[in-house]
DNA sequence: TATTAAACGAGACGGTACGTCCAGTCTTAGC
DNA sequence: GCTAAGACTGGACGTACCGTCTCGTTTAATA
């Protein structure tokens, strides 16, 4: 990205008494970007975070407990943009887009990489993953929700529906594909889903 | 777990002409699931492998390049009996059942355990990932796809049915469940994944 | 050793800005010191220096480059002290204080077998035995040198005297029994050798 | 050296019951020499010497007990022809050819640097320090003493001379020069020696 | 205007684990 | 019985980061 190769010229900010820098704050969070996006997770160390980001160790540990801790802020910052569903009116029609959106995302995207290796570390350390779920995916998962709620209240579908359960086995196999088959998901197999939405309900055709 | 806590009475091995020691690469196998049980994947490190199994630390560099690498072939030699489908010829019955071990290997058993955790690990290392998928994954998902090749063969469900694009939509959400959003995976649960499998071809009435 | 077997009540040191910690290069160089006069040259390990010292391994890496560089510097600074000779206006006097002084210096002394043990190093380190001349042996020789230089001042021997070749001649067969033949070296052998100096000028009687 | 870079045609030796393989070990010993001229003391291994000399380590095990001591064998082998002291009857001439043969030795040639190293590793091993002087330095030094030995008998100088002390005042110094100084040792500087030699004893005039 | 305390840069520190290297031992099969 | 081959234990090597700590500077609110 652009991150300001050059820092400004505006004098460096060496601390001050009420509160930290937001100099120090950004830098950190691009340089963690920009790392992950060159070397990948296991190449980026707390150390190189700090030298990249013109900054001291310590400036990162005060802030953040970890390299896990700062990712998790840097993919914060940028990712939910990418992942709140529009709402066109029609179901079906903002369903087939949100889902492609979400597995472009996850396959293509820079904070989509950034995503997986979150998700990779969450597999080896509970804490952070009830961090992570606190902080991202039950708000994503609500995000999410958004557009079959919304039909729900329009009437389009039926009132009793598990959307949760639904939910999940749209999103479920876009996941499965990225964290553990590794296969590309086009919008044909995106589609797909939807078309099994729908036909699992046939009394409530699509528009 | 069984792992012959003593070493049996067979004297010592010290190295022949004629390949490895089994009893070295036992040993390593066992330690690498007792440690990665007891500690979780990041506890885990070579040095506390090889000396759990009493073996000296270039013997384990000498047939293994990384812990993940141990820890694959830990996993490889004692997965694939729990995640084989039955076959009784019942393709309903077939799909919820395996559909629940796998839902339980997933969730509760120890080498579930480390199925996440490598994984998790593959997320950041492109190059374990595809062995990962050569050595396990590929295989894992021909036997998931077993009942439905059966009973297409059966003539039980129709032959131009997408096999593996079915399949992702009932093993999909488990994944997903298990790997992101971490909330348990119950019978119900799968047991609505078969279900819709069905509701998607009403021509195909279960049994 | 004096080598405040306590360490002394002021708080540990953890870095700081202005460079290095001088408790840790003391605590390194008294234990290369310890260790070497306890178990010889070739029983000594960095990773021992570094526990005996309470101090990380890194630490020794830090601010030595080897085993060898470290004990450089720990013998140059309890060594020169040994070897300095004294000055009582009396040129046979001296140079035979000085030759036994040296002789036991190289015989029994702790500083002496570490000062052996570079020697032997220096055979087979091209670097180091450049680096180990350039730090100790040039000045030792300078010092070598006082009693015979101070004469020529006083006129007491011939300004024309080939000063380095005759020193060679007094120390070269001290350091030739103690590195090569291995005999001890007494008074007798080093008197005579400052016999056969004044014997080979006959004009200049010893006083 | 011709070492048989190709192994001959002839069929390779894989033991037999009628004793050591001499053409083991011959190829050890030269695969020795040729490292250590090439590598320096400190760059050879002994795993590099077996399989130079296409030999199974364990058989320069069963041999040889280390480096060291291969390397001392191999030393013998060729050290002892360029030390020997001629005797053309004149004790001047003689002795200055000698200590010129031994400063270019020490200087100049291979087997004059395994002698250095294997003196360094005598520094700091007395084991083989012992080891070394039975079997090389004390015969040297008989070697050494010939032409004075000689000369005694033949009446040329007083019998009451102690021998080893005046050759130790003339090895000495070149040991010195070599091991300690480095500075090299030409022929104005052993000459010089054998000059101290005889004025310390003016009644016996060279020739 | 001077004081003061938080945040800062710099970077040395004690640690842990890494992955490599070599020494020296042992076993097996071939000659 | 000696050999080649090579797997093995053991342990030091030197490196890379971790997370902690100290130091002296910068800064802005307070006094």
């Amino acid at each position: 990205m652009g991150h300001e190769p050059a820092r400004p010229a505006v004098s460096r900010h060496h601390g001050n008494r009420h509160g930290r820098s937001e100099r120090a704050r950004q830098a950190v969070l691009e340089a963690a970007d920009d790392l992950v996006a060159a070397k990948g997770f296991a190449g980026v160390t707390m150390e190189e975070i700090a030298s990249s980001a013109g900054v001291a160790k310590q400036t990162v540990y005060r802030w953040w407990s970890s390299k896990t801790d700062v990712l998790m802020d840097a993919f914060l910052q940028d990712a939910a943009e990418h992942l709140t569903p529009a709402d066109t009116g029609d179901l079906d029609r903002d369903l087939r887009v949100h889902l492609r959106q979400l597995a472009d995302f996850l396959s293509h995207s820079d904070p989509g990489a950034v995503f997986k290796a979150l998700i990779g570390h969450a597999q080896h350390d509970q804490t952070f993953a009830a961090a992570f779920r606190a902080r991202f995916l039950d708000e994503q998962r609500q995000r999410d929700r958004l557009p079959l709620d919304r039909a729900v209240q329009r009437g389009q579908i039926s009132a009793d529906l598990d959307v949760a359960a639904e939910l999940d086995q749209m999103v479920g196999p876009i996941f499965y594909r990225v964290l553990v088959t590794g296969e590309s998901v086009d919008a044909d197999f995106t589609d797909h889903l939807v078309d099994g939405f729908f036909s699992r309900r046939p009394s409530t055709p699509p528009a």
